[in-house]
RNA sequence: GGACGAUUAGCUCAGUUGGUUAGAGCAUACGAUUCACAUUCGUAAGGUCACUGGUUCGAAUCCAGUAUCGUCCACCA
C-alpha cells in the first residue's frame, strides 16, 4: 500500500496531476478512443461569455455535462464534448467601454472603431484564458483540440453564409420599423434583451388644448407632441360623433394634426377610453398607425432628447421635458387628473438604459414569412414544402423530436413562439459580426464576400450576438464545410443549460438548425436549476456575493464541489448554495479514501482476480445486491436523474458498503474458525466492489476515483475509459 | 392581466410518474470509540406531506377548488 493512504485525501495535490494524466492520454478527443467506442454521443458546451470569470452557474453546467460525457464514454460511446467561448457583443463591448470610461474618461467615439476593437481584443484574450483554466479546474473532459469561438474565422464564415441564405430566401429584410432603442448603449436590442422594472409613475389626464373635444391619458406627456391621432373604440357612444374628424391644434408650442380614428384594440374602460396615438414612440401605437396609415412624427432623438418644440423643451431630456409639459398643462388649466400608478419601465439588460422606442431602418429576421424548405428531417414538415421559421420551431418540439426536461418547460416555449415577432438582428455597436451587406448609390449587395469592384461601402452595423450563437451546434462542427464531424456528430445528443437561456439561445438554435440543415440541433434539452445564494436570491454582481468555483475547489476539492452542485439539483428547480453541503462531500471523499485504505490493509497480498467465481453464499447475495444497485444507478443515469444517482452512490458507499459490509468483514477476517475459502471470497468481493464503486462514482467525482484507480492497478489502465459495469 | 412552478422534519431538499411503517444531508439529544476515518459508529427525537373536497381497495403522488410564495410572458396608452 502506498504511503499516501496513511494520510487524509489531499485534493490539491491530486487534481492538477490527474487532469494532466487525462489530457496526455488524448482521450478527451474521441478520435483517440479505443475501437470499442463506436456509437457517437455529442454535446456542445454552452459557450461562456468572454466578459470575465466563471461563476457557480458555469461550474454547474460543466459538472452536469461532464457527468453525462464521462458516463457515456465509459458506456462505450464515442463521446465528443466541444468547448468554446461567446463574444457576447453588447455585454463585452459595454464592459470594456465602462472600464475605459472609468480609467481614461473616454468614450468609444473618442477612441474610434479600430482602437476600441483592439482594446476589446486584449480583454477578450485575458478573459478567455481565465475561463479555460477555470474549466480545467472543474475536471471537464472537453476536447480542447476542437475549441471554437463565436467570432473566429470559421464561425464568421458560417454567420455570413447563413445571412446570405436567409437574405436570398427573403427571410432577412431591411425595414423602417419601430425598434427598442437603448440610449445608453446607443444601439437597438431585441425584445428578449429587455428587462422590466416596476417603478412608481404618474398617470396624467388632459386635453391637448382648450378647444380639443376629447381628453386623453398618458404616463408620458412629452411624447404627445408626436401624436398624429386619437383612437377610440368603434362602439364607444361617447366618441362616435368625432370619428373621422381631423383637428389642427397646438400642444405646448408644437403644431399637431390629430385625426380621430376607431380601433378595436382600444379599451373603453381604461382612462378616458381615448388613446393619443404616438406612432413614432410606442410599439402599440406604431401598429395602430400602420393599420390606419397614420403619419409618423419622430419627436425624440437617439440620445433620448426632445427634437421638436420651442426653447422650453427642445434638446431637453425626456424626463425634464415631461415635467415642463406637466407644468405647462397646469398653467393652461388643461390637466384634469394626476394619479399615482405603478408602471413597468423597460430597460436594457446589459446597460440599464431606459428603452426608448424609435422608428429606425434596421435588419430583421421574418419569422412568419413563407418559404420553401429544400430538405427537411423535421417531423410534420416535408422536403420542398412551404413553411415558416415559426412552424419549424414549433414542429421540432411538438412532435417529440426534441425532448425537453423538465417537460413542462415546453409550454413556455410554445407560448413564446406564439407571441414571437420579427427578430431585430442589427446592432449599432462595433464589436460583433459585421453585416455582410454593401451599398453603392441606391444598390444593395448581400454576399459572403465583399464585392470586388470599388465604390461599395459595408453596412456599419453588427449582428445580434445570438445570431452566431444560434449556429453553435453545427458551426462548431465545421459547417458550411461538409466535414466528417458534421455528418457524424450532428444532431447533438443533449443541450444542457440554465432555463434563463430558453428564448435567447435554445429557441434560436432550433430556428437556425431546422432552417439551415433541415434538422434538429439536439435530441434532449436538459434545464438545470439556477444556483442561488443561501437566502435564495439570485447571485449577482451588485450583491457582491459572487463565489468563484476555483476558491471552493481549493478549499474542499473539485470532487466535493461537483457533488454539492449536482445532488439535490432537480431539472428546472433552483438550488441554494451552502458551504456546509460541500464540506459534507469533502468528508465523503475522505471516506472513499479510507475505504480504500481499509481494503488494501485487510487484503494485503491478495490480488484482485477479474473473473473470480468461488464466492461464498453470503458474498453471492451481496453481489446480487450490488448488481441490482448498479442496474438502478444505470437506469437513473439513462433517464437524466443525476441528482438521484449521485445520492444513491453516496449512500451505498458509505452506509451500506462501509458501515455494514466492511464492519461485517472485520468479523470474517478475525474469526479463527472462518475458513480460508470464505476469507478469500470476502477479500475478492471487497476488491471487486471497490472497483465497481470507483467506476460508477467516477462521472461525479472523477479526480479521487482516478487517483485511487491509478494506485490500485498495476497495468496502466485509465479509469476514465474503463467499461461501465452492465 | 396571462402562463408555469412550488408548498413534505428546525433548515436545504428528494420521493423514479398510485402500493407496506414518507426519506437524505445539515442541525439537535444520548451513548460508544484511539481497533480504516483531521474522526467515525450506534441509537433517538422530530412530519395533519399548505388547506378543502373528489376519484380509488389504496393518494404526498391523480382531479377540482382555495391560500401563500416564486419564475416567466404581456404591457393599460
Amino acid at each position: 500500500m502506498q504511503d499516501k493512504f496513511l494520510k487524509p485525501y489531499n485534493s490539491q495535490e491530486t487534481e492538477s496531476k490527474i487532469y494532466k494524466l487525462w489530457e496526455d492520454s488524448g482521450f478527451f478527443n474521441p478520435d483517440n478512443l479505443p475501437p470499442r467506442h463506436k456509437e457517437k454521443y455529442s454535446i456542445m458546451l454552452p459557450p461562456p461569455n468572454v466578459t470575465g470569470i466563471l461563476h457557480m452557474g458555469h461550474a454547474l453546467t460543466l459538472t452536469i455535462e461532464d457527468i453525462m460525457i464521462r458516463y457515456q464514454r465509459m458506456r462505450g460511446k464515442k463521446t465528443l464534448w466541444v468547448p468554446g467561448t461567446d463574444h457576447a457583443a453588447i455585454a463585452t463591448q459595454s464592459r470594456v467601454e465602462k472600464d475605459i470610461k472609468k480609467k481614461e474618461d473616454k468614450s468609444r467615439y473618442d477612441l474610434g472603431r479600430e482602437e476600441l476593437l483592439k482594446r476589446i481584443g486584449v480583454f477578450v484574450k485575458q478573459s478567455h484564458d481565465t475561463i479555460i483554466s477555470q474549466s480545467k479546474v472543474m475536471g471537464a473532459s472537453l476536447d480542447w483540440s476542437r475549441e471554437a469561438f463565436t467570432m473566429d474565422e470559421k464561425r464568421n464564415l458560417a454567420v455570413r453564409t447563413v445571412f446570405k441564405k436567409m437574405y436570398d430566401d427573403g427571410l432577412i429584410y431591411r425595414g423602417f420599423r419601430i425598434v427598442n432603442w437603448d440610449p445608453k448603449g446607443q444601439t437597438t436590442i431585441s425584445d428578449e434583451e429587455i428587462v422590466y422594472e416596476e417603478r412608481p409613475a404618474k398617470f396624467y389626464t388632459f386635453k391637448y388644448s382648450k378647444d380639443f373635444p376629447i381628453s386623453i391619458s398618458t404616463t408620458r406627456p412629452e411624447t404627445k407632441v408626436g401624436d398624429t391621432a386619437v383612437a377610440v373604440h368603434p362602439d364607444d357612444t361617447r366618441y362616435q360623433k368625432y370619428i373621422g374628424k381631423e383637428y389642427d391644434t397646438v400642444f405646448c408650442g408644437v403644431k399637431i394634426h390629430i385625426k380621430i380614428i376607431a380601433d378595436e384594440s382600444v379599451d373603453k374602460e381604461f382612462g378616458t377610453g381615448a388613446l393619443g396615438v404616438t406612432p413614432a414612440h410606442s410599439m402599440i401605437d406604431w401598429e395602430i398607425g400602420e393599420k390606419n396609415k397614420l403619419p409618423v412624427v419622430q419627436v425624440i432623438d437617439e440620445k433620448a432628447r426632445m427634437m421638436v418644440g420651442g426653447e422650453n423643451i427642445f434638446g431637453k431630456k425626456v424626463a425634464e421635458a415631461r415635467e415642463i409639459i406637466v407644468e405647462w398643462l397646469k398653467s393652461e388649466g388643461l390637466l384634469e387628473k394626476e394619479e399615482e400608478i405603478k408602471q413597468n419601465v423597460s430597460t436594457a439588460e446589459r446597460t440599464g438604459g431606459i428603452i426608448e422606442p424609435l422608428p429606425k431602418l434596421q435588419w430583421f429576421v421574418a419569422v412568419n414569412k413563407s418559404f420553401n424548405i429544400e430538405r427537411s428531417n423535421i417531423k410534420g414538415v416535408q422536403s420542398g414544402q412551404e413553411t415558416t421559421l415559426k412552424e419549424l420551431m414549433e414542429n421540432a418540439v411538438k412532435n417529440g423530436q426534441i425532448n425537453v426536461i423538465p417537460d413542462y418547460v415546453n409550454k413556455t416555449y410554445f407560448h413564446w413562439i406564439h407571441t414571437l415577432r420579427d427578430w431585430c438582428i442589427s446592432r449599432q455597436i462595433w464589436y460583433g459580426h459585421r453585416i455582410p451587406v454593401w451599398y453603392k448609390d441606391k444598390e444593395i449587395y448581400c454576399g459572403i464576400e465583399a464585392p470586388k469592384e470599388s465604390g461599395w461601402t459595408q453596412d456599419e452595423d453588427t449582428l445580434d450576438t445570438w445570431f452566431s450563437s444560434g449556429l453553435w451546434t453545427f458551426s462548431t462542427l465545421g459547417w458550411p464545410e461538409k466535414t466528417k464531424d458534421l455528418s457524424f456528430y450532428h444532431p447533438t445528443d443533449v443541450l444542457e443549460s440554465g432555463y434563463d437561456l430558453i428564448f435567447f439561445w435554445i429557441a434560436r438554435m432550433i430556428l437556425m438548425s431546422t432552417y439551415v440543415l433541415g434538422d434538429i440541433p439536439f435530441k434532449h434539452v436538459y434545464f438545470h436549476g439556477m444556483v442561488r445564494n443561501p437566502k435564495g436570491q439570485k447571485i449577482s454582481k451588485s450583491l457582491g456575493d459572487n463565489i468563484d468555483p476555483v476558491d471552493i475547489s481549493k478549499k474542499f476539492g473539485t470532487d466535493a464541489l461537483r457533488m454539492a452542485l449536482v445532488i439535490g439539483n432537480t431539472p428546472g428547480t433552483d438550488t441554494r448554495w451552502s458551504d456546509d453541503k460541500v464540506k459534507a462531500y469533502k468528508n465523503f471523499a475522505n471516506k472513499i479514501w479510507n475505504i480504500t485504505r481499509f481494503i488494501l490493509e485487510s487484503t494485503k497480498e491478495e490480488k484482485y482476480i477479474p473473473n473470480f467465481d468461488n464466492f461464498s453464499d453470503a458474498d453471492k447475495k451481496l453481489i446480487d445486491e450490488r448488481n441490482n444497485f448498479v442496474a438502478d444507478i444505470t437506469k437513473d443515469m439513462e433517464e437524466f436523474r443525476f441528482y438521484m444517482a449521485g445520492e444513491k452512490i453516496y449512500h451505498y458507499a458509505w452506509h451500506t458498503f462501509a458501515d455494514i459490509i466492511l464492519e461485517d468483514s472485520k468479523k470474517v477476517f478475525v474469526t479463527e474458525n472462518a475458513d480460508e475459502t470464505s476469507k478469500t471470497s470476502r477479500k475478492q468481493f471487497l476488491l471487486s466492489t471497490l472497483r465497481t464503486i470507483l467506476i460508477i462514482l467516477h462521472p461525479f467525482m472523477p479526480f479521487i476515483t482516478e487517483e485511487i484507480w491509478q494506485s490500485i492497478n498495476e497495468d496502466k489502465s485509465i479509469l476514465m475509459i474503463e467499461k461501465w459495469p452492465i
